[in-house]
RNA sequence: GGUCCCAUAGCUCAGCUGGAUAGAGCAACAGAUUUCUAAUCUGUCGGUCUCAGGUUCGAAUCCUGAUGGGAUCACCA
């Protein structure tokens, strides 16, 4: 719309000699009650040209209407231009931009980019909120790739600390030696499980110890069961064989797991990180802050960076024995990553409930003079919600992912036999075909919403497959797909004499495919391309709907149309696939 | 209590740097299939954009305050 913007400027000029930067030109798409596709807005013009707005709409009207073939025709509305661009200009949009070999793509823009998501604990099985983060985290990641940008996808995975040691020791007190393979049971359950009952055993001796004349606070630092739970972890610390030897174990219970799991919700890692080695690490940074005056020493020996001055509080950077805090080692992994790739930008997928830590983190990185700090970019999102509240895993009010998918995938296979479109498909195919659309919807259902809003999920109402959903944009591809099976295109002819509203809208609409992944990308927000790919569905339903493909009037026109299927097809196809779902050749 | 985030139709959500009569989906109701897949399409119903001020020719959008909800303010991660 550059040409419209450049041709405003024009008009302004010549006919009230004013100078306008294009950021003066205040265009937008025509709403739809109204003829034409784009409008002007020229209420903020009137002090230009000294007349009202109508006038001033007519007067630059007439003047594009003169100067630019493309332009059609014009109405005035109020404070309202709103253009007509030719059917021409829209079959030129068409065939020479939308039909491109390279639509849709991004040159290398030479930019590295870090995406950290996942970063799971170890010590129990993925949950619904894991999967938020690890759809989100990849569909950015996917999409910055599309933008241009080389992404390196990294897992930071949690496998040490006090709640690992929990599991490890009441697997080793009641366990029996329980393995996935004798019990049947997946590694990240299995361990799991031990956890909750870590747990149980727990509460049991803190209520025994409160009966006994202890307070709630001393009970739970009292129990014997937390601590030998820190005396392992102590152990674990020193390198002890036998503990490190189980938590080997047990953990690649877990990563078997996780694998599975990150298996089915589609997603992958380039690098892994671990806090087992990682949580030494920022020590040095420590050193390099306390030398550069950044941070301070109190007089027990702990170190603090007071950030009042920012609006935040002191935060303790070491502890006064000289171990490490949370935010310590997040130091030194920052660090590490930077030494590692030199990326320009870097992406936290981490909830919002540490949005505190991530403005500390980052803010302390700059103070330290980090070159690369301010490429660190906290991707913060919402917790999801059941009806009941928050999901509690000691609670057992945790929606289970491995659960979840199944379920999905039941469901899909429900909705799609009572359909009865299964004719024709294998087995195996039958139950990829459940996989992509019971994925497709739980995929969709949570990127479509933007990211930083909360998320509210009700496991007693089944994911819609209707509608504003995944399945319906699955469908619409089908449609496309199978339409064009049943005819071959044929060498590019000049395509139809005119253009009806619902080809016209499609065109108009696929062509803002590049500018919905650059948004998306700078964004950082998958939510952007899963509303387009929907707006995209409902106009091919409405242009599917109102007018024959393989019918149609001439064979000019069908040609046409079926390039605008097969584009549709495309950009829907290309659009899931920036959201990491996949779409059915037949469903 | 300090700080941060959120509030749009009965429900779930869109709404781009301020622009027209605030849009979708679900639910409810009424229709469309001798025609390329009806997981579709069309229509009806549904709103004090939480509230009160302010800026502006113009505010769901920007500013201030209030209310409600959430998070966080650990020598936990």
């Amino acid at each position: 719309m550059n040409f419209i913007t450049e041709a405003v400027v024009k008009a302004a000029k010549s006919l009230y000699q004013a100078d306008l930067t294009p950021a003066e030109v205040n265009l937008q798409e025509t709403r739809k009650e109204f003829e034409g596709q784009v409008t002007l807005v020229t209420f903020s013009l009137t002090k230009f040209s000294r007349k009202s707005p109508e006038q001033t709409g007519n007067d630059i009207g007439e003047f594009l209407k003169k100067e630019m073939k493309d332009i059609a025709g014009f109405n005035v509305i109020k404070g309202f231009l709103n253009i007509s661009l030719s059917d021409s200009y829209w079959l030129d949009v068409f065939y020479s931009q939308v039909l491109a070999d390279d639509f849709g793509a991004f040159k290398p823009n030479g930019k590295k980019v870090m995406v950290e998501y996942s970063s799971p604990n170890t010590n129990k099985p993925l949950h619904l909120g894991h999967v938020r983060n690890n759809l989100l985290g990849y569909s950015v990641a996917t999409i910055l790739q599309a933008a241009g940008y080389e992404v390196i996808k990294a897992n930071l995975v949690n496998d040490r600390g006090i709640h690992i040691c929990k599991s490890m020791l009441a697997w080793q007190k009641f366990g029996d030696g329980e393995t996935p393979e004798s019990s049947g049971i997946k590694g990240d359950h299995l361990v799991g499980k031990y956890y909750v009952l870590f747990d149980k055993e727990y509460k049991k001796q803190i209520d025994e110890l409160k009966v006994l004349g202890q307070s709630e606070e001393e009970a739970k630092k009292n129990a014997p069961l937390i601590k030998e739970a820190q005396e392992m972890l102590l152990k674990w610390e020193a390198g002890d064989k036998e503990v490190i030897g189980l938590w080997k174990t047990m953990n690649s219970w877990v990563y078997a797991g996780f694998s599975e799991t990150y298996k089915r919700l589609g997603v992958d890692f380039d690098q892994f990180y671990y806090e087992s080695n990682t949580y030494l690490l920022g020590k040095d940074i420590i050193d390099e802050g306390l030398e550069k005056g950044v941070f301070f020493k109190k007089p027990d020996g702990s170190v603090w960076i007071d950030l009042t001055a920012d609006g935040l509080d002191e935060k303790l950077v070491l502890r006064a024995d000289g171990t490490s805090v949370y935010i310590t080692q997040d130091l030194g992994t920052a660090q590490l990553k930077y030494d590692d790739f030199h990326m320009d930008e870097s992406i936290y997928v981490v909830g919002n409930e540490q949005d505190y830590h991530f403005k500390v983190l980052f803010l302390i990185l700059e103070k330290l003079g980090k070159s690369w700090a301010k490429g660190l970019y906290h991707l913060s999102y919402g917790m999801v919600d059941l009806p009941s509240g928050k999901m509690k895993s000691r609670e057992g009010t945790v929606v289970d992912a491995d659960d979840l998918i199944d379920e999905m995938e039941q469901t899909a296979k429900k909705r799609t036999e009572e359909l009865g479109k299964v004719e024709g498909f294998s087995e195996t195919e039958k139950l990829q075909l459940y996989h992509i659309i019971g994925m497709g919807a739980l995929k969709y259902f949570l990127l479509k919403v933007d990211p930083k809003k909360r998320l509210l999920f009700d496991p007693n109402e089944s994911v819609d497959f209707q509608g504003h959903t995944g399945p319906f944009i699955q469908y619409t591809h089908a449609r496309i797909r199978s339409v064009l099976t049943k005819m071959s295109l044929s060498p590019l002819t000049g395509g139809p004499a005119r253009l009806f509203p619902e080809e016209r809208d499609l065109i108009l609409l696929l062509s803002q495919f590049p500018e919905t992944i650059d948004i998306a990308a700078k964004e950082h927000n998958p939510a952007a391309v899963a509303n387009y790919v929907y707006e995209i569905a409902k106009a091919f339903n409405k242009f599917y709907h109102e007018h024959s493909i393989l019918q149609a009037e001439d064979e000019a026109t069908k040609q046409f149309r079926l390039l605008l299927s097969a584009a549709s097809g495309k950009v829907i196809k290309k659009g899931m696939g920036l959201l990491g779902i996949e779409v059915p050749e037949r469903m």
